[in-house]
DNA sequence: GTTGGTGCAAAGTGTTTGCACTCTG
DNA sequence: CAGAGTGCAAACACTTTGCACCAAC
């Protein structure tokens, strides 16, 4: 289902094994990787790839709008290849999983504001947490008391 | 304006000048501090107060739901204090201006994503990024043609 | 052949922690 | 006067960079 040979190109860069190779993981990915998990995974194709080559090529593939650079609640980044809808996220507290959604509102939204504020706005990003259908049962009681 | 004895204070802990002075700081600012800019701001007053102490009080005011910690696109976090109102924020991505919104309908979508996905949805955020009036007209050309 | 890209190790940045001392309660 | 809180320095996690070698064009 993936091989090196695949696809994947960056015109006007040289293309070598691990760009092609990690350009196909991420566009292949179910999206929001971290830069150690495509290190993971891309080491199992080419087991001899640094971590080096996954942040530097990381960083051109955002440079090029390829992928997108996300900062959820932790310390590191998460990435995703550039949709082709724009598509907003909803974060599990309980469990991490991370799903993502669509908004007509989002939309309304940001020219309301654009109108309101006089901006250009060249980004809306939407992030929503709670407790998915199974943790909500099991979350903190905190959540409602904070102190 | 801002005096070691100002009036601030965490109830159940230990009440020493460098907290009173930090928590005074922080919600007398008006918001989006990062830790390095509190820590010089915090200096002013008590110069031998350590970067260590902030980030731990930062922590605990985060934990007592006192301030809430942001993470805009850079590598840091800034800090707010809790909002009495729900509000976003609009990044100018030409002079750095945060600005703070509100907007009724990110209350809508957040009811309407919480049903059609099944969540218990504990936080929303939105985040917009552009350029201001004044920064619009020296905005980078490939912001629209991303090679 | 050039020179952009790579692997490695070392440095950088923002944040956390172990420890001995200090000061609040 | 006990132990929470502090300053300091060392450790930490994630990311970037200098350098010598390699391989795409």
């Amino acid at each position: 289902m993936l091989s090196k040979s695949d696809s994947g190109n960056v015109v006007g860069k040289r293309n070598t094994n691990q760009r092609r190779l990690l350009l196909n993981i991420i566009t292949k990915s179910a999206g929001h990787l971290d830069a150690d998990e495509l290190y993971r995974l891309a080491r199992a194709y080419e087991p001899s790839i640094s971590l080096s080559t996954v942040y530097r090529n990381l960083k051109l593939f955002k440079k090029l709008g390829m992928v997108e650079e996300r900062h959820f609640a932790e310390e590191h980044h998460h990435y995703e290849p550039k949709a082709m809808t724009k598509h907003h996220h909803l974060i599990c507290l309980g469990c991490g999983e991370v799903i993502e959604f669509v908004s007509p509102l989002a939309e309304k939204m940001k020219q309301q504001i654009a109108a309101k504020k006089d901006f250009v706005i060249t980004d809306t990003e939407v992030r929503m947490k709670g407790y998915c259908a199974r943790c909500k049962t099991n979350m903190p009681s905190e959540e409602k008391c904070i102190a």
